[in-house]
Formats: structure tokens, sequence, C-alpha cells
DNA sequence: ATAATCCCGACTATTTAACTCGGATATTCT
DNA sequence: AGAATATCCGAGTTAAATAGTCGGGATTAT
């Protein structure tokens, strides 16, 4: 069970643009040298994400990618969503199973797919780009601070 | 993003094993019927779940499987783990990024990845077979009652 | 003996993931 | 104007995984 990297190219592309949010336009090629990322394959998911309003894009030398909105405002959800397409775990639909409970129509396992759905909706739902840009910023301090005191 | 079959199917069998818990063994050919999967397939699947040791087979004419424990002590997780094998969303080491927290071995994606896979062990494994027979039981009694008063 | 059933390994077809590429279009800089 | 830099678009490729199929052997109740 795991997650393509789909999702997880494109969660860094956005995270890599938000920590320049504010800043010129990013080209794609810097984004796929930061992030370890084949620039090829990058441009078709950035394509996916400028068309859907994430990002905008200006063209021409000196063009790039900017964020179309506050990092605070997009979260890893949306991108997830768009990218991986929207968590469909089982298109359950099970009836076959005429018994005492006939008029039922339930499959047993549907419920499990839901909550996992939930769960997970629930945790990338949570997490805006800023955030991540706040935690980066949170290790970055402290690990300032453990250098100067190695350093002493 | 979804889960493969093969998580789906293994935990529909034993869920089916589980409604029948203490009875005859089941031959894997009911199972597949009663469950709307491919006979031959879960034959591979349920393979590799008795080898694991979660079920016991009886070979021979009125053989078939049972479960190994009571069902109330196998977790959705356990099942889920074995056939589509543990939860690993990113194998993230990015550490190229040399810039002014170079000394930080750190990928800014890779704790949303932690918190995803916790988010769905944490359900996985708080559900157990037994669980899933007490759903299915009340919801047949809520729907024996519907009837009841339908026909009032 | 025979039918039912598990057991095992190999084979195939389909789909998806993960790239790769060629060339068109737009923009800036000199 | 022209070169360099980028985005934009669609198509092609490779490799792996998924899902399913099959043939035949071993075991056991009836």
């Amino acid at each position: 069970m795991k997650l393509s990297t789909k999702g997880q190219y494109g969660v860094k592309a956005m995270y890599d643009l938000a920590l320049h949010y504010g800043e010129d336009p990013i080209p794609l090629k810097k984004i796929a040298e930061r992030q370890g990322i084949s620039e090829y394959y990058l441009e078709q998911l950035i394509g996916i994400l400028r068309r859907e309003g994430f990002v905008k894009s200006m063209r021409g030398s000196q063009g790039g990618y900017i964020l179309a909105d506050d990092p605070s405002n997009i979260m890893v959800g949306d991108i997830l969503n768009i990218l991986e397409g929207p968590i469909e775990i089982s298109d359950c639909i099970d009836d076959r199973e005429v018994n005492e409970c006939s008029k039922v129509n339930y499959c047993a396992t549907r419920l499990i797919w839901v909550k996992i759905k939930n769960a997970i909706d629930d945790v990338v739902n949570s997490i805006s780009l800023q955030d991540m840009v706040n935690d980066y910023k949170l290790l970055c301090e402290k690990n300032k601070d453990l250098i100067k005191k190695e350093s002493e």
C-alpha cells in the first residue's frame, strides 16, 4: 500500500514554491533540481496544478511559476486530490449474498475503507503549505542553536 | 490513491470465515462465490494468509479453511499488512539541498507521509474481525425492525 | 475408487507509473 | 531583430505491478 510519486512530487514542488512565495517566479528547472525530480516529468504534474488554478505561470525568459494563493490557503489534501485522484479505495457493491439479511444492501468491508479514507482526509486537509514552511523554519532555528552550542 | 484488490479480497474472505467461526471448514469455492471473487485468484491470497498462520486448512473432501484464531484477535491491519505489504508511502531521503540549513538531514514532506501512515494504522489496527461481525449483526437487527414496521 | 478439496508454480493479459522527447509558443534581454 | 529562456502540449516508451488463469499433483471423506 503506497502513494504514487505524483503526489509526493506535487507536494514537494508546491512546498518549494511556498518557500519562495512573494518572490520572482521560479522556473521548473530550479524546482526539479532542488527537489530531485525529473524536470520533464514534473512538467506534466505542474501542468495539472496550473489548470486547476493552484499555480500561475509566466512564460518566456525570466518566467516560471508562482503559487496562485497564499500558502496558508493551500492544503496538502488539495494537491493530493488533484494529482492522485480522490481516494477511491473500493468500488464496493456487494449484494449477492441472499441470506437472512437479504434486503440489506451492504458490503461488510465498505465501512473500513470509508474510515481509512476519512482518516487520511483528516490529516492532509489539516496541513497547509504554510504549516510545512513553518515546520522547516522551526527546525532551522533548532539546528542553529545546536551548532552554536557545539562550537562553544 | 487506492488500495489494491488484494487487501479488499483478503479482508472479505477473512470476514466470511469469521461469520462461520466455530463451524465446519469452509471451502474456498463457497467464499469466492459469496464474496464475488475469482476462486483461482483467491487461492493465491489465502495461501499467503495460511503460511502466515492466520487460517488453517483441511485438505480433501469436506475440507476447507477456518480461522486460526478467535475473530476478536485478528485485526484488519494484520491482514492488510500481509497482503498489501507494509504502508511504505515514501522512501524519502532528500539531502541534496545544501543551503543555510545544510546540516539538517530532513525531508520537508516526510512528516506528512508519516502522519498519513499513522492515521491509517490507527484505523485498521483498531478493527477486529469480530467488530465487523458485530456491525453486521447489528445492521441485521435494525433491518428486521424496519421490515416489521413496514408491514404494520 | 471417486469426488471434493487444498496446494504449487508458472503463465498471460491489462493497466498504471514514471519517465522521455520533439517541437510549438511566448517573453525578456541584448 | 535575434538569441536565450521558459512554458505548453501531446505522443511515445519502458518497467513493474495488478489481476486473473491454468495444469496438474497431493490429500481425504464417503
